[in-house]
DNA sequence: CTAAAATACTAGCACGTGCTAGTATTTTCT
DNA sequence: AGAAAATACTAGCACGTGCTAGTATTTTAG
């Protein structure tokens, strides 16, 4: 047997208290005095002491938990993630994280995380069907992150492509570009808001504009896809804006090789501010979404949803900005 | 209070048995008919009833869970998680994963997993200080992947990177490559090993080569420093190493750049065969590292100490495998 | 100076499950 | 046919913590 680890117990000995008054000290509570709290502390240290964390959750009204449901294969979620823990932390929660894979889809991911009892999921660019939702929200609270859905069946962020695609095309306008593409990964989540954005505002500015639809698993295939699609047609765009950053590393790529030069004959802009946009030999004019401000929203209506139930779902979209670099000049004349 | 989800003793009432018969149904021992099993499975069902993890974990002697501590920052561990649910499931073994990032550092993901009172721990490509790694062993079993320690510290697997690059040396003298060069990244984990292993192999072959140390957060924009360095030099290689897959992304990226055609003037090789050697504007020769082998022997290895924690640490290393893509072309006369 | 109130604690049950020990009932053995 | 053994269950404690309800001790109020 080997329960070394030491419990609430074993530091109410060391310290010379009951064990109930541990608590009051880790809880923070009042209704102790400061020399017990410090004997308490140092007893604690000296025997390494945590709180478990499971019988905290088994004995507590509500675990304060939160679970997480990802797919690492994606990039997008990771930054999100790193947010959702600070954000958590300050709100009281605790995270915990289950992934999905080859081997794991969302189902095994959500149950292991109701397996603990969770308060309420967050899924992450999740590609659950809508009736499996359905029915997921008849279990556990839970909002969607990077896939909007209908209000009809829960709560849902998601950056606002429709206004970013603006902002892309409104820029690529004033620097003169007049033939300008949308590559349309057609599988992406919340494709059609960011489509839509190209084009309505392609129309407002009269600008000369195409859309090359590809689908592919790998994101950045899919650039690499398109480019070769744009090669062999009659004319290039002077500037090509992307679904995602990782279609214009593919995008970008493609063309180079193909010996054409970005930006100097084609201007591109990428989504999502990712790390791939940093990149020296990408520099890569983007939009930015704000995953704090994601994950602040999608954590703060979660938890207002588990505690009132009967709320109203809503479809939210954070805001966004243009973040300009270098995969852009104006058009040559 | 909401404690409406279904236990045991729900579930035992409406298949009208005892609630130690429904644990063993679920634990799937023996002594009980297979129509009480039915009737408990139904009742089961109907009630959505998941067992709780937490109550499970408190109340066994030992908690069947293996803690995961990664850097979601980085793209190789992501590829071995997948993997460790896998093989964990196999061996009766949970997952809890506790990402660390810019706000969480390895030590708060750590004491958030021996909260939850893991049996041992896994950490990837972790950078934690030596001393604290010998502090940490002598809280909780554990084992390092990606980063080889010293077996007087822990133990440890990563891939064989000096058997890798001693494969990568041989396939290019055999195509004739007689003046190469390998991209250190002196800060990456088990940089020394790949690089003794390119050093070993090029000495021996008689090879002309030469190092080039980079140093960089992004490993992408390491290469892409690396190809700045070599365009410097007096002539290029005809061939070119890498300390990674994603290093090899930034110096291709940043050759194409400058007007340098891969592979055609220069060949270029990986390591990890990460999904970035395979998309298609890289298709890149690279060493292989199994995933699931790194898994299997990670978790195995664990498993064992936690059991006998008297062993003496190892030190093991998963057998590599060069993935031929087309990167690499004969040396031109 | 006594009563009330605040402070500083302690007692004990409960959470949902695993495990050891029981108790009927049926089956097998000689 | 009677005893032993296997089968199919049930009883009850325990895990480490949170929470409600206490009980001394000190401080404050009138």
């Amino acid at each position: 047997m080997k329960k070394n680890r030491a419990t609430m117990a074993d530091v109410a000995k060391v310290a010379g208290v009951s064990r109930q008054l541990v608590g009051f000290v880790f809880q923070g509570k009042s209704g102790f005095s400061p020399e017990a709290a410090a004997r308490v502390h140092k007893a604690a240290q000296q025997l390494g002491y945590r709180p478990n964390l499971a019988a905290q959750s088994l004995r507590r009204d509500s675990t304060k938990i939160i679970g997480v449901v990802f797919d690492p294969r994606e990039s997008s979620p990771l930054e999100i993630i790193q947010s959702l823990y600070k954000v958590a932390a300050n709100l009281g929660y605790e995270v915990i994280l289950s992934a999905i894979g080859d081997d794991r889809d969302e189902d095994e991911a959500i149950h292991e995380l109701i397996g603990y009892r969770c308060e309420g999921l967050i899924l992450i660019a999740s590609r659950l069907a809508e009736a499996k939702l359905v029915g997921l929200a008849t279990e556990i609270p839970f909002i969607s992150i990077g896939r909007q859905l209908d209000v009809s069946i829960a709560d849902s962020v998601s950056s606002d492509g429709a206004m970013g695609l603006g902002l892309v095309v409104d820029h690529l306008a004033v620097l003169g570009h007049s033939d300008i593409a949308y590559i349309n990964a057609t599988t992406m989540l919340d494709a059609d808001s960011r489509l839509k954005g190209f084009v309505d505002s392609a129309t407002r500015h009269k600008l000369n504009h195409r859309i090359i639809d590809v689908a592919s698993d790998y994101t950045e295939e899919s650039g690499a896809a398109a480019a070769q699609l744009l090669l062999a047609s009659a004319s290039l765009p002077t500037a090509v804006a992307c679904s995602n950053d990782q279609q214009a590393l593919g995008l970008i790529s493609a063309l180079r090789v193909a010996g054409i030069s970005v930006p100097d004959q084609v201007s591109v802009v990428g989504y999502d501010d990712s790390r791939v946009a940093r990149f020296s030999f990408m520099s890569l004019t983007t939009v930015h979404q704000d995953a704090v401000e994601l994950a602040e929203i999608a954590l703060n209506r979660l938890i207002e949803r588990i505690s009132k139930p009967t709320l109203a779902a809503q479809a939210s979209l954070t805001s966004v900005s243009l973040v300009q670099r270098k995969s852009v000049v104006a058009k040559s004349l």
